[in-house]
DNA sequence: CAGTATCCGACACGATACTG
DNA sequence: CAGTATCGTGTCGGATACTG
């Protein structure tokens, strides 16, 4: 494994250095600013809410309009879809075009960016299915 | 890419397949018990909140005790810290090990797995830091 | 050293109704 | 079709004090 200047893992620098820097690196506690600054901790936050990855899931099969995206998930209200799509729309994930009516039409699509995350998080969720019930190994 | 018996792609089962099956492949809305039963969801929970991913980079470097960790992160109540050391024992993560004392002593070790999740988010992190203010084309 | 007990505020999410 | 407004609830997390 490659190190950096100081010696530290450049692989755990990507995680780590933002996020445990302090504590890790250091003997400085982590602080709640050394968490905020870290990259990985919007990402984390952002696929940790309860439907992003649900709709960017849905995004990636293809694009669609809001009452679309509305009817293909149960048990999300309207409240709360606007705002998950609102949210990855500003972290640059999706992309919303809106055509002038009538009629009047919206669509989401997931970016290049938002494609490249739903590849991380198919990543993360190979994982988990591996992992899943499998090992019990202490 | 390898298809599955209903010509769904294999790679996208792992996290769609029971995140986002019904609406992806079928016709039918995604439920919260869809998302409940998928494998993924637990994890992306888990990473998803505060302190977690701290607490696995900390004990990724070496086993440590309670307090220990309690200093090492700042900004993070002794009420939150046990009850996140206890969900990631709970889910096979984190190893507790007692040894009756006097001198009283408890060790919190990643497991196997934890370690392996550890790769997991790390590998994560590093996507995140890869594009963190990079790309904000589309 | 390694926790528990109690209280409280912030925020995410859900239900329902209404609007351009 | 594509939202917003209002309200209520549950869970997460923080502060503080106490215990074996």
């Amino acid at each position: 494994m490659s190190t950096g200047t100081d010696g530290t893992p450049d692989g755990a620098r990507a995680v780590a250095a933002a996020l445990v820097t302090a504590a890790a690196v250091t003997a400085a506690p982590v602080t709640a600013q050394d968490r905020a600054r870290c990259p990985a901790t919007a990402v984390l936050h952002r696929i940790g809410d309860r439907w992003s990855v649900v709709l960017i899931c849905l995004l990636a099969e293809r694009p669609r309009g809001y009452n679309e995206l509305d009817r293909a998930v149960a048990d999300l209200s309207r409240r709360v879809l606007t705002r998950s799509l609102r949210t990855l729309e500003a972290e640059g994930y999706v992309r919303r075009t809106a055509r002038p009516g009538p009629p009047y039409r919206v669509e989401y699509a997931l970016t290049g960016l938002g494609e490249s995350l739903h590849a991380a998080v198919r990543e993360l969720g190979e994982w988990a299915a591996a992992h899943d019930g499998g090992p019990r190994e202490g």
